[in-house]
DNA sequence: CACTGTGAATTGATTCACAGCT
DNA sequence: AGCTGTGAATCAATTCACAGTG
């Protein structure tokens, strides 16, 4: 019934719709409008209305939508009203800085479990939550049920640890280590800052085609 | 003659065909098949085919890529033939993580100036770079010809500090912070922590569509 | 012969335009 | 009247299929 035919680019957009309602509806703003949102979100109206129209009609015919009624159906449709599970493994430096930053922002996706095989690291804590060895990944996850893995260890033990998060019952991973995954069943998101600063290069005059070394 | 009618999905790819290439020239590996780059990259051959004649052929039919030109060629296309400088704004973790990896990988894409608003941060530096106040952003960039800008600040001054960015003369932005940004001729992509793992989300059991609380 | 390069076909996403509620 | 919801049209990206070439 879920995952058929909705666009992943419209379910990459639900948690800015999520952000802006659920910012709205804490500050008392009851309803917004699809043109609003769209001035809020720098996309088209349009699309906002056919992205939640695909999760069903939940606005109101010549009022708009009601903020606190859409962001509540926002977080069930992508499964964050009960809270989801994450574990990170590589606790380096941008490991260390994502950690921080989720353990202490969402309350919908919480960290629950940070792995490193550095014995220097392991038995420390980030913001009150113990860094353990990669060893004990498939098992921990297992208990807690972790859904979702962050992945920020080097290129070459990228693949192996993407293996071990799926033994231990994730679904989705978060790669950040510049290494294409190849695993079955988990459905992998790739963030990788060399390819987002090189591709940004193009867009500037620095790449103003000077006209080749010959060859 | 740039910035035509070439699909932006195949400008990201560059950087991807970029890193497989130089490793193989590295590596005395003199060329590479389609194929062979698709086994690599995940892609298929007939799309990785198609981007690189965007940009020209550079293959040798019956044969494949040679993996040195392919570099080379790739990038000059991006502009890091003469490498390309890059400022970080907010020296928080997460900037400081950037910025520390920044510094000692890419030779292509350089950060030479960081700022912050902090005095504490103001005159320290990171790894080499010193970081100077925010009040210095237009006038540092200027003389250095940076024409990328990390943004790394809270919401809150996202937008203000992308501005002065343009001010500065930086024409492309890799933005962190949880807002988006409204700067006409700035190129700006955009990277959300809490979107990429809200999105996740979905793609988990956790999300299976236990039927509403009814309203 | 084995590969690249590329028009044509297809698929997917966005935008348009308007019908349908409230 | 003013907004949402949606089929139809457009636009963009990918895949197909094969012609062209070293």
């Amino acid at each position: 019934m879920r995952r058929t035919n909705i666009p992943e680019a419209a379910i990459r957009r639900l948690p800015i719709y999520l952000r802006v309602a659920s910012e709205l509806a804490a500050a008392d703003v009851p309803i917004i409008s699809s043109a609003e949102l769209a001035e809020r979100t720098g996309l088209s109206p349009e699309q906002i209305r056919k992205d939640l129209a695909y999760f069903g009609a939940f606005g109101t015919r010549g009022v708009g939508y009601d903020t606190s009624l859409l962001s509540r159906r926002i977080a069930r449709i992508l499964g964050l009203h009960r809270g989801v599970r994450a574990a990170l493994v590589g606790v380096g430096h941008l490991g260390h800085a994502l950690a921080r930053y989720s353990i202490s922002q969402h309350k919908d996706i919480q960290i629950t479990a940070l792995f490193d095989t550095d014995p220097e690291k392991i038995g420390t804590d980030v913001m009150g939550v113990r860094i353990q060895p990669v060893s004990q990944l498939v098992e921990t996850c297992r208990q807690q049920g972790v859904k979702i893995g962050i992945l920020t260890v080097p290129a070459s033990a990228a693949q192996s640890t993407a293996e071990l998060m799926k033994q231990g019952g994730i679904e989705a991973i978060l790669n950040f280590a510049p290494a294409k995954l190849k695993l079955d069943g988990v459905f992998i998101q790739n963030i990788d800052l060399t390819i987002e600063l090189q591709s940004l290069a193009y867009y500037t005059s620095a790449s103003e085609e000077d006209p080749g070394e010959g060859e």
